[in-house]
DNA sequence: TATTTGCGTCAATGATACTGACCCATCATG
DNA sequence: CATGATGGGTCAGTATCATTGACGCAAATA
């Protein structure tokens, strides 16, 4: 056996024992890891983000956002799309009338990156483009009949994958959800949020 | 104005529409709306899912995700590496010994797109590969301490942000969000993750 | 011995993203 | 009205992450 793999047996040995500590952390077993600081009790134990919290939170992200994407990838791919054409399905279906460069904020992506999934979309008649009326150097982007269609398609398959997470966590689980969701945004993503939530367009945003 | 342009203006009012409504809804203005089929109250609301509930989940899904792994991506971006490599510190640290079909079947890619992340990382000193002793066919993966070093800083970073978002929420919408996002996962997912937690290795996976 | 399995690798392809540069039409300002 | 700034489109080149299909080799297994 060489040095290396020497070295690997030894790198392996010690994974599996910080395995069998986190596993230990888990079960509670360990009541002096807790308390710490000597404040209010309540809450603490879990506003301390032990190790394996995390870990847990990395892997749900990874596997939820992936089986959540699924089925709408999979309508997609039939028709020649992906990922970036739902976004933008979305985006303008949720705001009619949107601006390019409101849009490339959104998905923080660059022109030319957008340029090459909505020109086609365009051609193929899902959006049409409309010179804005105060300003006619804009492109006003709103969904045809056909994008409605569509969007409305890939919106009904994973209403049915979030319906079921929804139904079987419980309405307490989703509010948490929806909190938890929106602190792990930063604060632009939560500025376009909210204008998506409320304003009547993008643009009265404040800048 | 041609006569697509004038279509596309009543695409855009139709939108406008749309919104109105949608917006009316969120308020609870419509009390006609709830308690359709007359069972029990309680819940009812939260399990028929509105239309502007499921936009809002696909919305906190695509900027929450966006946002949780901009951290560890800035980070990787400085080493030449991507989130691909990250999914490999990641799955190989929490299970030092993993086999490599095991690793292919939890993140779902092909061994060649494997291939092209994992042989860099092994090349550089992230990853080690041991043959097996039982079924010395196989590539028994484990990080380096220069591996375990790398996801220790992305796992710090991601760790800011997460605890960021807990702290927020609270300690109920943290239950509540691991309740979503399980239920988010397919059954395969599911499965996945239980092995990841709970068994030693994963080929104990009763297959 | 023959087959299957675990893994690595070849070639070709596609989707999504990037930077930097340049152009055009339009708006706003001096 | 000339000038500069802005909104948008486009060109060329590059990178990452993924795909399918085929083939080879070593080791396990029937």
């Amino acid at each position: 056996m060489s040095a290396e793999q020497e070295a690997a047996q030894r790198e392996a040995k010690a994974g599996t024992e910080a395995r069998r500590r986190a596993a230990a952390d888990k079960a509670g077993s360990d009541p002096g890891a807790h308390d710490k600081g000597g404040g209010p009790t309540a809450g603490r134990n879990l506003l301390f983000l032990r190790e394996e919290e995390l870990r847990l939170a990395q892997d749900l992200l990874f596997f939820g956002y992936r089986d959540f994407t699924a089925g709408a990838d999979a309508i997609l791919a039939e028709l020649g799309m992906g990922r970036a054409h739902h976004r933008v399905l979305h985006f303008v279906g949720r705001r009619p009338g949107i601006t390019v460069g409101d849009l490339l904020a959104i998905l923080s992506i660059t022109k030319q990156s957008l340029g090459r999934v909505l020109q086609p979309m365009i051609e193929e008649g899902y959006v049409v483009q409309i010179a804005g009326a105060a300003d006619r150097r804009q492109r006003l982007l709103t969904l045809t009949e056909r994008g409605r269609d569509l969007e409305r398609r890939l919106f009904d398959r994973q209403r049915e994958t979030v319906m079921a997470a929804y139904r079987e966590a419980g309405p307490g689980a989703v509010e948490g959800f929806r909190r938890v969701m929106r602190g792990l945004m930063g604060p632009e993503a939560r500025g376009l949020l909210r204008s998506i939530e409320d304003e009547p367009t993008i643009r009265e945003r404040g800048r």
